[in-house]
DNA sequence: TTAGCATCTATGAAGACTTGCAGATACTAT
DNA sequence: ATAGTATCTGCAAGTCTTCATAGATGCTAA
C-alpha cells in the first residue's frame, strides 16, 4: 500500500519529466489552448504535441474540451501550478541541478580529471 | 533559455519519477540515513539503493556525508518535502491519476469497453 | 459526398532507464 | 597485511520512452 502510493507519485512525476510537457503546463497558466496552438507555439509537429498531451491526459493532469474540430486543453487542478512554482523555488535556491547545469554550460568540454 | 529551463525542470522531475527514490525521500523527512539502513528498510540490494541514491545525488537533491565506513544521506533542500506535500495534495484532490489508479485496482481485468 | 483541416493512434528505430550481479574501492579491526 | 563490512561503479539484458512518419477519425464547408 505504502509502496503503491510511492509508485503513483512516481508515475505522476514521470508525467512531468519531459521538457515539452513542462512547457505546455507552464503555458496553460494563461488559459486553455488547442493542440494546434501548442504545436505552433513550441514548434513541434501536431502529432508530437498530441502525444505528449495524451501522457498528461492519462494522468488526469490536463482535461480536453472539444469544440467543433478543435480540442481545448487546460489543467485539471491548478494545484499543479503550485507544484511548478515550488520546483522553481528549488532551482532558485541554487541547490538542485547545480552539477548538471555546470556540465551543460561547459558543454562537451573534454575534461578528464581524477574521479574522486 | 526558456527551453533550457524546461529541460532542467524535466530532469529534476525525472529524478523523482521512481518508486524507490520517492520512498527514500519520504523517509529522509525523519533525518539522515545510511545506504545500509535504506536498503534494509525497503528490502532492496545495497547496490540498488546506492544506484538510486546516485541519481538523486547527481541532481543535488540529496547530500552524502561520510562518517567512518558509512555514508549518511539527507536532502539538500527541505523544500523538496514541500514538493512532495503538494503532490500529495493533488492526489487527495482526487484529480490526478484517477484513471491510472482505477486501472491498477481492477488489475488485469479483461475489460474492453468503448474507448471514449 | 468530397475536400480540407484538426486531432488522434499505430508503428518502428534509436536511445534511455531498470535490475541484478560482479567486481572495485574504502574503511575498520585483527 | 588480511579479512570483513559498507558503498560504489560497470556491465548486460530486458523494458520503456521519444520522435518521426503514416494512416485513421471526426468535424466543417461546399
Amino acid at each position: 500500500m505504502r509502496q503503491k502510493l510511492s509508485s503513483f507519485k512516481a508515475e505522476f512525476f514521470k508525467a512531468l519529466s519531459h521538457p515539452l510537457r513542462i512547457s505546455i503546463l507552464d503555458e496553460l497558466r494563461e488559459g486553455e489552448l488547442t493542440v494546434n496552438e501548442i504545436s505552433q507555439k513550441f514548434a513541434v509537429e501536431p502529432a508530437n504535441a498530441s502525444q505528449q498531451l495524451a501522457v498528461l491526459r492519462n494522468k488526469n493532469i490536463v482535461t480536453a474540451r472539444k469544440e467543433g474540430s478543435n480540442v481545448y486543453y487546460s489543467v485539471t487542478d491548478k494545484t499543479v501550478f503550485k507544484l511548478l512554482d515550488v520546483a522553481r523555488d528549488i532551482f532558485n535556491n541554487h541547490l538542485i541541478g547545480v552539477r548538471s547545469i555546470l556540465e551543460e554550460i561547459h558543454l562537451e568540454q573534454p575534461q578528464k580529471k581524477a574521479r574522486r
